[in-house]
DNA sequence: GCTTGACTCTTCCCCTTGGGGAGGCCGCAC
DNA sequence: GTGCGGCCTCCCCAAGGGGAAGAGTCAAGC
């Protein structure tokens, strides 16, 4: 039972001392002493496993909160909780990297977009559909439950992107505005009634045949993480779409690509279900006139 | 010349409008016109692309000091700018992303070292060295300088890592604590004396037998950069060197192996000469009795 | 012209993870 | 006694905003 000063623990541990401070006061790191009269800290060599941990999780960028919580759980859960933050990471720095990418190459002026815009038509159609106001947090969920639903009952399979389900965001989504966001899947005009009769939770409607601008997302990149957060893959895109509506001389408001990206829609073309891990093909699309 | 409103510019920007006025009065984005009487910001739409830019800048965590910067200068100087800065970006997340696998085997308990540790008999030799007190930022160009030296004049081959230069931290480095470091190179016992009057620059010692403890790097893994940042590598060394030692009670003073790393010798071995984008192998050990 | 509601202004305090320094207490060596 | 090194607490600072308060402004409708 080795006691150490705060300073002979800060060599050791490689921890300044005004970080082993704070992480006293924190509750990260709680010196094995401290004596009343002097204030004085000491700290046990057995504590120093464990300071070394908290050096390497915040070289990782851990908040010291989430660090706490860490240090209180069980050793394997928590290595699944890094793990788990560290495939977020991951995520993130691909994103981060292709938006590198694209600005360096619209710089040094060798290339102005990144994605490529397409456009296509979509005929009439008829629409199963769940529309309501959420939040950033609560979006994702809302997603689980379309699809959840959809699973539970048959439905008529559809091939390709005419049966592949998509959002739409109707207002602005993010932690202080609540949308709306509406789920639709296409279904079979013929079998519509029949399937809405089936879906009391859903409502059917039929879409005008319309044109769409789009653009497909890299195939690992989901436009929304479970924390709601935009990757910068969204932003790409959209800057794809301001620039082909520039080029074309097309009105942002007739393309319904309005600042705020009102009316966009992102479609989702999975062969699996989507779960945390496989993303489907997504694209993003706009309707224009 | 169309003018908008903060609001406005913020919703086609994707800018918080907190942000916009904070960037106003950094001087990263300064609005086109602002109304004496009111105070009022009044934006060009033309100023949109660049307002796109910062965000996408603020994305990839450039300060904003550097944001401004950029601004101001040759685009294609920005982008060459830029590219290097997310090099330096990617080599951290390498070596994070190498730092995280690590904890996380080790909480899951499935491996409790990174680096394999190993130990060799070094016979006395003769090494022709500059010592100098250097902080962070001299410590690379130290290095460079020392390499430009021994390539001015011949010196006698030494093949293999015999003749690999070596570096001995002596002393801390860092920001406010100046080493001492020292730089050396093995040359042949029998011509030292010959080759040290060559280089009236360097000093020559004998450096006594024996053995070291040391573990390999990855070989796109530099201990350093050239802005002095010690990379998590080093780190997962020191890490697994310690456990070394308590695994075998080797008493951590008699290796040399001091709470601060004190002693500890970075070897590089290069068949071509080191670069900033070229890295060596490199090892990194201890002496120990 | 007036009202009203939506914007916008400045100013102040808050977050996080520490770094830096001031001023004071302690023990130890000389 | 005195100097020095370590340690303590307390306060200010950074970036890049978020949020609230209180006041002023703009534009549309009546």
């Amino acid at each position: 039972m080795e006691e150490v000063s705060i300073g002979e623990f800060s060599r050791r541990s490689r921890l300044s001392v005004k970080a082993l401070r704070l992480y006293d006061e924190l509750g990260v790191l709680v010196p094995a002493r401290v004596e009343e009269a002097s204030g004085y800290r000491y700290y046990n060599v057995a504590q120093l496993e464990g300071a070394r941990l908290v050096a390497m999780l915040r070289q990782l960028d851990l908040p010291l909160d989430a660090i706490r919580e860490l240090l209180a759980c069980d050793p394997v859960d928590a290595a699944a909780r890094i793990a788990a933050h560290w495939r977020q990471v991951e995520a993130l720095h691909d994103a981060r990297r292709e938006l590198a990418d694209y600005v360096v190459n619209r710089l040094s002026g060798k290339r102005s977009v990144m994605y490529e815009v397409a456009t296509r038509e979509i005929p009439e159609r008829s629409l199963l559909c769940v529309k309501r106001n959420v939040d950033e947090q609560a979006a994702w969920a809302l997603g689980k439950e379309f699809i959840a639903l959809l699973r539970e009952r048959p439905l008529p399979k559809m091939e390709g992107r005419a049966g592949a389900m998509f959002t739409i965001y109707w207002g602005e989504v993010s932690a202080d505005s609540d949308g709306p966001v509406e789920w639709c899947k296409p279904v079979p005009p013929e079998k519509a009634e029949a399937l809405a009769s089936q879906y009391p939770e859903l409502s059917l409607r039929t879409e005008p045949a319309h044109r769409e601008a789009y653009v497909a997302l890299p195939n690992d990149a989901l436009p929304a993480g479970p924390g709601g957060n935009r990757s910068p893959q969204w932003q790409l895109a959209s800057e794809a779409l301001h620039a082909w509506a520039d080029e074309r001389w097309i009105d942002p408001e007739s393309l319904a690509l309005k600042p705020e990206d009102l009316g966009v829609r992102i479609t989702y073309l999975a062969s699996e279900p989507v779960t945390e891990t496989s993303a489907p093909y997504c694209d993003i699309a706009v309707p224009f006139a």
